[in-house]
DNA sequence: CTTTCTGCAAACGATTTGCAGCAGC
DNA sequence: GCTGCTGCAAATCGTTTGCAGAAAG
């Protein structure tokens, strides 16, 4: 299980593109050489990867084919869309693969970073998530923190 | 100062527009009747409007000057974008104007509500984003909580 | 051979922008 | 008048989709 700043290569590619391919398998879906690509890539990425920047790190895809491929794997739980604060969406591997994080989001340059979630904070999160549901009749299924600011390169 | 789950009219008018009044003019621009028309739509819903809520709101309002008055509105510090899960943003007032909150965003209809923040959990995400900032040199201005799931309608 | 996946190019749709007319000072 | 705001319509751009050929089984 890979924490923020841990650059280069967070996750053993062997144990995603298993997982990968186990997931898609249940959803009716192969692994693909495309699919295998993008896998590695967000595999080996620290924080959210927007669509140019998976293009320029496999330059043999189609666009659309990236496109196409996230949504499958979104659909089959093995990746996750992130929004920031610009206008690209970024995707990174589903929590069960790289375990809980929160996102540090640069609000001069757009970059989304990965922090690691601390226990105290999850125990805070699950009891405000336990009170709402008492209150509103919301279920939650998982939440999203971040905290948003200065980089180091930009404060 | 208002709080979520305070159906109709959260937000006294005229202090909204007060206030709007005087960001505006501390940013150099004027209070418009387009600009007056969207904080006070903005500030009588008890959630983030999408762009077609606020046209619909208010049918005088032309799309653009919608898109265009929102963004000066945000400039200025009046207003706050929010991301959903479906590809509408929504809008709100800002929280000097609302109080702090979070947001219940449902995974099936896209439909976002707000709840109010309680007190141990803002302390809890504090101590987390101070202990961030120490760690990583990123500097902390806001964070926000989504928790998504399902709302009382859609499960 | 049938089904699924791929790449190209065209379509889509939320958002942005150019421009001419209007309102405020 | 001069400046800034508005509305219309056209442009922009991230994302989606139609379709014909390639690859998998």
């Amino acid at each position: 299980m890979a924490v923020a700043g841990n650059p280069g290569h967070p996750h053993a590619a062997a144990d995603v593109r298993e997982s990968a391919a186990t997931r898609l398998a249940a959803y009716g879906q192969r692994l693909t050489a495309n699919r295998e690509a993008i896998v590695d890539t967000l595999a080996g990425a620290s924080r959210p990867q927007t669509i140019p920047e998976i293009l320029d790190e496999r330059p043999g895809l189609a666009q659309s084919s990236v496109y196409r491929n996230l949504v499958i794997l979104e659909e089959a739980g093995i990746v996750h869309r992130v929004l920031g604060t610009d206008e690209f969406a970024r995707w990174e591997l589903a929590e069960h693969l790289t375990g809980h994080h929160h996102h540090l989001i640069c609000a001069s340059c757009g970059k989304v970073e990965d922090v690691p979630a601390s226990a105290g904070l999850e125990r805070s999160v699950a009891a405000a998530a336990a009170a709402i549901s008492r209150t509103t009749g919301f279920r939650t299924e998982h939440h999203r923190l971040d905290l948003v600011g200065l980089c180091a390169t930009c404060s």
